[in-house]
DNA sequence: CTCAGTGTTCAGTG
DNA sequence: TCACTGAACACTGA
């Protein structure tokens, strides 16, 4: 489930592997749907031979900056991950395989490839990038200019966190974990929602992705207060870590978890 | 065998 | 123009 903790965590993983480092091979397989316009051999083109200056990230999109034009950019989509390793063979569902002067190889897998890589010269400034909200880890907007997006906004709250050119980075469970936190109803719209909430929704959007983000994604370590360890599945005897009951129903189009004794 | 789920986009409806 | 729904995408795993 990439949503922003476990985008970064790739990021982690990828600058520590290829930062200041040459790629000396690629492997990517020609992949129509995957590639977003553009063809594999591309790919392996702006790769091959450049090296890595960093890995940037905005919301759940991720790229490689490249001592050269165009950069790497790559969506995770559901189900994608980064894999570094020392070598042998290549993991299951790899759809790009990046291998260096020192043996070690960074390999993006995606079994139910929903992810997309792509090429762009300036990422932050064309689109998917171009077109995305704030992200909540590196320039989460004031308390003011948080109530001033949200007042221009229509639809009912879940829709809104899940909206990428609000808030980049926010998924499904991100956004379920923030409403609970806050305490409002998902189907509320968001012109009714009041100042102290909508200031409730700014503090525990930041707080949950900076928490995520400083476990490293593993949600182990995630409080164990969260609604996060309760949510999965649809178990009609669920429970909050203090006993009141999920629900689990249709909201903006996506399976939302929610807590009617707690959230109004 | 069926089907939910996960992120995003797009076509269609009101 | 906007809000919203449902389908499509590919695949695993229950």
């Amino acid at each position: 489930m990439p949503e922003l903790p476990e985008v970064e965590r790739g990021r982690e993983i990828a600058e520590r592997l290829c930062r200041g480092r040459r790629v000396e091979r690629v492997h990517c397989p020609p992949d129509e749907i995957g590639l977003a316009g553009c063809s594999a051999a591309a790919v392996r083109r702006a790769l091959r031979g450049a090296t890595v200056t960093g890995v940037g990230r905005h919301g759940k999109q991720l790229w490689f900056e490249l001592d050269r034009r165009p950069w790497v950019l790559v969506h995770f989509g559901m189900t994608g991950a980064f894999h570094g390793r020392d070598g042998g063979p290549r993991p299951k569902w790899c759809r790009l395989d990046l291998a260096f002067a020192d043996g070690r190889h960074l390999a993006f897998c995606d079994p139910r490839r929903f992810g997309r890589i792509g090429l762009a010269d300036e990422p932050r400034a064309e689109p998917p990038v171009s077109r995305l909200g704030f992200d909540p880890l590196l320039e989460m907007p004031s308390p003011a200019a948080f109530a001033r997006l949200v007042e221009r906004r229509r639809g009912n709250v879940k829709r809104l966190l899940l909206d990428q050119t609000f808030a980049a980075g926010v998924g499904n469970w991100i956004a379920d974990e923030v409403l609970y936190q806050s305490k409002i109803d998902p189907r509320r719209d968001v012109e009714d929602l009041d100042d102290a909430e909508v200031r409730a929704m700014r503090r525990t959007l930041g707080t949950i992705v900076r928490t995520a983000v400083a476990a490293k994604s593993v949600s182990s370590r995630f409080p164990r207060t969260w609604l996060f360890h309760r949510r999965w599945g649809k178990d009609a005897e669920a429970r909050t870590h203090d006993g009141r009951p999920l629900v689990h129903e249709t909201v903006a189009g996506r399976t939302t978890a929610w807590v009617p004794d707690v959230q109004r």
